[in-house]
DNA sequence: TTAGTATTGTCCTTAAGGTTAAATAAGATT
DNA sequence: AATCTTATTTAACCTTAAGGACAATACTAA
């Protein structure tokens, strides 16, 4: 359904810019739940040119680097909208590498499982820990419609995400814990 | 990294199988975190016949039906603990549709927003619900190293996630709901 | 002057996912 | 007994998504 296509269109519609800042955009708080690499970015903007939903102008930067700034046209501002409102049905779980390790985790001797827990864990809580700390930045929730509002909403589900992956990931660790106790007898 | 790969090395080492039950396994408990179809499914097989991680004897149903049951090798058995055993670094965040659309809620009126998120509410929660209604099947967390543990882990890994989603669900509607408030005033 | 950042792009490979096709089997119905 | 439906099984074909590698040039600040 061509998503970037939405996501390219999104950003561009708040503030005309390069496919290099598009880029860079990936790289802040869309990170939490969208990414694309700029080979994928500046493909997608000449498609986005060709159907009439982007236009640029060209900026110099120092004497000849040519920047092209692009700006959404009305035609793609309407185009967006429409994709925005659409209300859609869920879509599959996202895949996930280290739950299909878990779902196979019996074939693993229980101390390799745990230190891969643990390792993930580490990773985890420092991940949450980052997130927390960007939160702080929030004294209230932003009043919806406040340009503040979209990066909140995301940096809380954020947060709550990884909480509930650590939930998780504790509980299999001390079911681990247990079996390995439980040999010990 | 060729997933799919271990996904189906490691179905298959629980148990010899065709490409059809493969293909159903998917739509079970995997469901929650790994999907394929078989359009995925039968050309990796044949990949991995030709790796030599798999073999298959030919079975008939009924008259004439072959039917192609796949057993790992030894060499299948041992890649495929390599890569169980790995420790990894976190994947990044998986993409979300309706995160990018809240990223950008403010473009929408507040009463359009409120029934998207209503719309997600219904459908997550009726999700959650048949998670815990297959929860219930376990008196208690089924010792790791027994069959169910795997299937035991994922299943209450993918109710932390969904109610995770909940929550930020919930915490969206306020806001938006008070939005709404305000602008009555 | 050199290292790092900015800027735009192409090419190639793999992953993912949807559509269609085609044949047989098994069970249910008329 | 004939027929209809649903499940089983394998497979080709096509498109988009994703990400890594390669390339080239320009600007900025130490």
């Amino acid at each position: 359904m061509r998503t970037l296509k939405y996501a390219i269109l999104g950003l561009v519609n708040r503030r005309s810019m390069t496919g290099y800042d598009i880029s860079k955009e990936f790289g802040e708080e869309l990170i939490n739940f969208w990414s694309a690499k700029h080979s994928q970015i500046y493909p997608e903007l000449k498609k986005l040119l060709d159907e009439g939903l982007v236009e640029y102008k060209i900026e110099i930067t120092g004497d000849v680097l040519e920047k092209k700034v692009y700006t959404v046209t009305e035609k793609g501002r309407k185009d967006f909208l429409v994709w925005l409102e659409k209300d859609e049905k869920l879509e599959p779980p996202p895949k996930d590498q280290f739950r299909l390790r878990s779902y196979f985790s019996q074939l693993m001797e229980p101390s390799v499982y745990q230190k891969l827990l643990e390792s993930q864990l580490d990773q985890r809580r420092k991940k949450l820990a980052k997130l927390n700390r960007l939160f702080l930045q929030y004294q209230q929730v932003p009043p919806f419609g406040s340009d503040k509002f979209g990066d909140y909403s995301v940096l809380a589900g954020a947060r709550f995400r990884e909480a509930a992956y650590i939930e998780w990931l504790e509980l299999c660790l001390e079911a681990v814990k247990a079996e390995i106790k439980e040999k010990e007898k």
